[in-house]
RNA sequence: GCGCCUGUAGCUCAACCGGAUAGAGCAACGGACUUCUAAUCCGUAGGUUGGAGGUUCAAGUCCUCUCAGGCGCGCCA
């Protein structure tokens, strides 16, 4: 449909152009012709409020210069008529031509209708979960890990070159106390917990002692014998590979895949943090003070300088993750996404800081921040905290809803909503959840094309279709559900809110049960027969494409 | 104290760059299966978009103030 609305578009700056010409207004003076898809029935099919910009300027009442333009629109197949409506808009009704433009561009279209060149020879990398290997991830991660991935394919269909990345925090002090917690629980179940005292601050996960466990069995009472020092780097180690190998586990399972794994400390090892610190300062955007190295992110906009190097020595987290974003934009990406916990928000002016700095445009990072779910049992609110050793796991989520249960609830939240996620509700919703009502609709249309198999009915070929007989409200109003995917995967993406495609999955599905139960498919006069079914094969594409933009899946039957 | 996010129907959430009559689901009430899957559909009811000003032809959306909730303000990560 993409195609009719640049033909209206270009019909009305015609129009609009020769009635500004006569009025007096400068080319210049002339506000951008904007279609845009009216809220309700019977205010047409497009819509412009060009008049009502005008207005103003040519001193005259919205209405008159509506209808002096609509006057010098002229005609076309795909225009049924033109209307003035309230206070001064331009309404476009199509033909019923469009319904054929629709149903060959998803029949023929395929698994590609939807599909958009916005993104064309671009590349971008969301990197999102990221979370520390210091424990199992919880439901909050398993939200940034739905949105991250959802965005990262809603890119891909929007054509983008895409990479998805996880950024590992293995180095400094959390992965220290990591091996102390282990090395802790060690000695303590072994009885002698005098010798290793757990750390302040240290993680008191239950999964911790069986980590350690892990080891005793792996090694036996070796280290009882030997210095703390040189014991600490096996439990740290065995802590950090099992963690991150469950966090792998469970995001496999959650159908989220990355590309790249990235370690914080390769960036050391490769000396990369140096060499942005060196980038840094030779272009002046660091100095020292008090002993320490510190970035003037001020120049760009943060409320204050922060510190690179301490001055111990230590290189701080900030430093870190300048040298990886400098090491992103290295690799070429045009635009780098990096999806973050709303509690980072602060995070964001020296990051934003730091990519000016490093010659970049500041919109080439976007940060989606990602507020907090709020977990509840049965309306009690369950705290949650890593360190604590209470939370509730992705993994436990997953095993009471199920995986596409919870990616639909996660993608059915603008990410910046908090969220309230109720277990106890969900596993009762698990029933009547969207997600399940979506499924269900494409469940009943893959039931309908078995059923017309069985006839020896074949899914026909557009062209070869009596559009006209689709005119019940239930048929336009599918098949105008069906129009606007590809408008909605563009919107979707320049937006980046992947939220919208789980909204048009389920706006389709209620349009396509509507249609299911006012009308038959199978059954009735062949013209008419031929056409519905091509319609539903059509819903059939719509359907499978958004779900596969969220990466839920799309059963046979159910 | 300063900053970011949020506040929309009883509950959970939508609403494109400011557009016309603010939409769904759940919960409530009343209907629809002899026919391609009733995990569905149709209807009824439910709102001063937290509050007060302002800008605009037009404000849930933008600006100012204010109230409430969440989060953040380190040479921590």
């Amino acid at each position: 449909m993409k195609e009719v609305s640049l033909l209206f578009k270009d019909l009305l700056t015609e129009a609009v152009t020769g009635f500004a010409k006569e009025g007096g207004l400068l080319p210049g003076d002339v506000p951008e012709v904007q279609l845009e898809r009216p809220r309700h029935e019977g205010q047409g099919d497009w819509a412009s409020n060009i008049a009502m910009l005008m207005a103003k300027r040519l001193g005259l009442r919205p209405r008159d210069v509506a209808a002096e333009i609509v006057s010098r629109i002229g005609t076309d197949p795909h225009l049924e008529k033109i209307e003035v409506a309230g206070p001064g808009f331009i309404n476009f009704f199509v033909t019923n031509l469009w319904v054929r433009d629709v149903l060959e561009a998803a029949v023929k279209g395929r698994e590609n209708y939807g599909r958009s060149e916005q993104g064309k020879g671009k590349k971008v990398q969301v990197e999102f979960v990221s979370a520390n290997p210091t424990g199992p991830l919880h439901v909050g991660h398993g939200r940034g890990a739905a949105v991250g991935d959802m965005t990262a394919s809603l890119l891909e269909y929007a054509g983008w070159q895409v990479e998805r990345e996880y950024y590992i925090n293995d180095a400094g002090l959390q992965m220290n106390l990591l091996g102390q917690s282990t090395q802790a629980r060690y000695f303590e179940i072994l009885g002698c917990p005098e010798k290793a005292p757990f750390p302040e601050n240290g993680y008191k996960g239950d999964y911790i002692y069986e980590l350690a466990r892990e080891v005793l069995e792996r090694d036996g009472k070796v280290y009882l014998d030997v210095p703390l020092e040189e014991s600490f780097p096996v439990f740290q180690e065995h802590a950090a590979t099992t963690i991150l190998e469950g966090i792998r586990e469970d995001l496999s399972r959650f159908g989220v895949h990355f590309d790249v794994w990235f370690s914080e400390k390769s960036l050391y090892e490769k000396g990369l943090v140096d060499s942005a610190l060196s980038f840094l300062k030779e272009r002046g955007h660091a100095y020292e003070k008090d002993g320490a190295l510190w970035f003037r992110t001020t120049a760009f906009g943060d409320d204050k300088d922060r510190v690179l190097v301490r001055s111990n020595g230590v290189t701080t987290y900030f430093a870190s993750d300048v040298a990886y974003h400098k090491d992103k934009f290295d690799r070429g990406f045009d635009l780098v996404i990096d999806v973050w916990g709303a509690d980072h928000h602060g995070y964001v002016p020296r990051m934003k800081a730091a990519v000016e700095a490093l010659g970049k445009d500041r919109d080439a990072l976007q940060i989606l921040l990602i507020q907090f779910v709020n977990l509840l049992r049965g309306g009690q609110q369950v705290s949650m905290s890593t360190r604590s050793g209470e939370f509730v796991t992705l993994k436990e989520v997953l095993d009471e809803v199920g995986v596409d249960a919870a990616r639909f609830f996660f993608a059915m939240r603008r990410c910046d909503s908090h969220l309230d996620f109720d277990l106890e509700l969900a596993k009762k919703a698990s029933t009547d959840n969207p997600v399940f009502y979506v499924q269900y609709a494409h469940a009943r249309i893959q039931s309908i094309m078995r059923e017309a198999a069985s006839r020896k009915m074949e899914i026909p070929d557009p062209s070869s279709v009596d559009v006209d007989l689709l005119l019940e409200p239930e048929e336009k109003a599918l098949a105008k559900r069906i129009a606007r995917f590809p408008e909605e995967v563009e919107k979707a993406a320049s937006e980046l809110a992947a939220h919208r495609i789980a909204f048009f999955a389920y706006d389709l599905a209620a349009d396509f049960h509507a249609f299911y139960n006012a009308h038959r498919v199978l059954g009735v006069e062949e013209p008419l027969s031929k056409a519905r079914l091509c319609l539903v094969e059509a819903t059939r594409v719509a359907l499978t494409n958004a779900l596969a933009i969220l990466r839920v899946e799309a059963p046979e039957r159910m």
